[in-house]
DNA sequence: CTAGGATCCTGTCAGC
DNA sequence: TGCTGACAGGATCCTA
């Protein structure tokens, strides 16, 4: 669940507590959480990578983090940040049965919780970051990409829906299901569109707008705010205060101000449109398809 | 090569 | 109340 915002906003916030600290225990409660042998060292250091992270230590080891759906990271020292998939867990009793993986350091505890076991922590030497597949294979981030590559890629994958793309971290890294919506709806785009049949013209503006709308998020601490760890009840969340269409499903869209929002299935996921804003542009091909079916319709009818 | 669907796993919620 | 199916802020693997 997390996206680029939320990683952002974990890294951010995170090396302020862990910079220089040095791991003194790592317990792993569930195998398939931790791939390889946990390292010992001291914390260097903490980059991303689209939506994962890495810490540097200084024996020459790293941890690659992927919060996958679910993941969170928790420190809990003489205060917690807490960031990921927002629940409860960030100022519950920890650990509880959801946490995979705990690091113990010199001045406090991480802990890698994950409901569904989808995101993982992995070990592997420093110099081999760049060689780990996930990493290897990912896309450059929106504000990395010229207009003219990702029009081209656009083209490259013609008969893919423009969301399916959006989504692909190969493609174009960072995004997720909240922004793909998000994106796509302030570009006035639909979900469905064939990435052929979009313009130069309205794929510049994607990625201007994909640009523009992880950047508003970053700034405003991605969708889970250390506010909400304090527990004074203030979520403050970008879901909240910013978000258009996502989990939007009936409301009124707040463009046209005219249509309700609604929810269909893209690219097997969730996606919200406001039906009015993004209509689908549909080629040849799809409407002699679409045109065929309603005659065949018509002709069994006839019979 | 591309495109689409199943799959990993746990928890929650709507509907009967 | 209980049961059931659908679905979830992700990515990979398998198939055609």
């Amino acid at each position: 669940m997390p996206e680029l915002p939320e990683v952002e906003t974990i890294r951010r916030g995170l090396k302020n507590y862990i910079i220089n600290k040095k791991i003194r225990k790592i317990k792993v409660l569930c195998e398939k959480s931790f791939i390889n042998a946990p390292p010992k060292g001291i914390i260097k250091g903490i980059r991303r990578f689209g939506k994962a992270l890495v810490i540097d230590l200084d024996s020459g080891w790293s941890l690659m983090v992927h919060l996958r759906m679910t993941g969170q990271l928790i420190y809990d020292g003489k205060e917690r940040y807490a960031g990921g998939h927002p629940s409860d867990n960030f100022i519950d009793q920890l650990p509880n049965r959801q946490t995979r993986v705990i690091v113990e350091l010199e001045n406090g505890t991480l802990y890698f919780n994950d409901q569904r076991k989808f995101g993982f922590i992995k070990s592997f030497k420093t110099d081999q970051v760049e060689n780990d597949p996930f990493i290897k294979k990912l896309g450059p981030e929106p504000w990395q990409m010229t207009k003219e590559e990702f029009y081209e890629k656009l083209q490259r994958h013609k008969n893919s829906p423009i969301k399916a793309l959006l989504l692909d971290q190969t493609i174009i890294c960072g995004l997720g299901n909240i922004y793909a919506d998000e994106t796509l709806f302030a570009a006035k785009i639909h979900p469905k569109t064939k990435a052929g049949l979009i313009t130069k013209a309205k794929s510049n503006m994607i990625l201007g707008v994909a640009e523009r709308v992880m950047n508003l998020s970053i700034a405003a601490g991605g969708s889970t705010l250390k506010d909400y760890v304090k527990a004074d009840g203030s979520r403050g969340d970008y879901l909240d205060k910013f978000a258009l269409v996502y989990n939007k499903t009936g409301q009124v869209c707040p463009i046209c101000g005219k249509a309700k929002i609604e929810k269909i299935r893209v690219a097997g996921r969730g996606t919200h449109i406001c039906p009015r804003c993004q209509v689908l542009l549909e080629d040849s091909t799809t409407t002699n398809l679409k045109q065929a079916s309603q005659n065949d319709k018509k002709q069994r009818e006839i019979k």
